[in-house]
DNA sequence: TTAGACCCTGTACTATGGTATAGGTCAAGA
DNA sequence: TCTTGACCTATACCATAGTACAGGGTCTAA
């Protein structure tokens, strides 16, 4: 069965070798074996471990939690429910962080409109009310139309903003 | 005009006082005034400000980066344009991220399959070749039919799994 | 008049996820 | 033979984004 160094899994998998020692370090890679002199060979199956680890980075998940799921999965079938469950609530929590951004890239959208308008007029006094750095009714309608749902902080804003007036 | 301490804004943004200090240390709250006694005093814009500090950082962008804006912001009409790419410079990024989120969320979607059905069966046998680690047929169709795009570094691994059979 | 709740500054400490550096082994090629 | 490159360990160092703590001021209510 063929297998292969780190340095060949690091450039595969773009990861730089020093970041393949740091997870094995922190204890992520305890399913490498080595050689009579003492390298690290990876399998096929080590670098699909590998990867998993990448994936379950990629969703968020902290190094310390992907260890304990890789220590589960060394365990064998008699931790499935475990692993199975610890995936459900990265699922959950990847979902929030979603739905955050997309929130983000609502607002980004509108800042976005705001100073295309501002740099079209010249002047960022097309969206506030004189002398303030508020934003004027049109600027405010033009947010609750392009943002979906205000945050709690967002609304609270609004609410001081309706008093002073 | 009203305005506020720093321990309200806190409260009103859900953010504890320390890091708005924090954030003042880092220069991203220049424009804040004080009173005679030399407390902080936040202005509704002030605040508004704070707001958008939070849009950006939720977006992911760095304080460095924010504070950069915020001081473009200072810089009034002659800084529209900056203000502009930047916004739409952190537009992409954040849609990438956002992309990169959505194939991680495909993954975790596959793997709660994958561990519904092994745990159905009471064995993740059902999913690997006989005496490895390595995925069976039905499961790596199934990856093919839940994921949309493979990353290189996936479509390296099938590759390899392919020559070893 | 004193305790508690805020406010302030400055400094230290923390976690996370690396990156860099020093010092060493070993094999292959010029 | 000697240098280059890939591997190894151990330790130091880094940025980011806070959090905690020490020491001090000021106002208010019991």
């Amino acid at each position: 069965m063929k297998t292969f160094t780190i340095g060949e899994v690091a450039k595969k998998l773009n990861l730089n070798v020093e970041t393949l020692y740091y997870y094995d370090r922190k204890g992520l890679l305890p399913f490498v074996h080595r050689d009579e002199k003492g390298n690290r060979r990876f399998t096929v199956d080590d670098i699909e471990m590998v990867l998993t680890i990448l994936h379950l980075k990629n969703a968020g998940v902290t190094l310390k939690e992907i260890k304990q799921f890789i220590l589960w999965r060394l365990e064998g079938d008699q931790t499935l429910e475990e692993r199975w469950h610890f995936i459900q609530k990265q699922e959950k929590i990847l979902e929030e962080k979603i739905q955050q951004l997309i929130h983000a890239r609502e607002i980004l959208r509108y800042k976005d409109w705001y100073y295309q308008t501002a740099v079209e007029a010249g002047t960022e006094q097309i969206h506030l009310l004189p002398n303030t750095y508020q934003y004027n009714q049109d600027a405010q309608d033009k947010f609750l139309e392009m943002i979906d749902q205000m945050s709690e902080e967002e609304k609270f804003l609004f609410e001081i903003e309706k008093q002073e007036k």
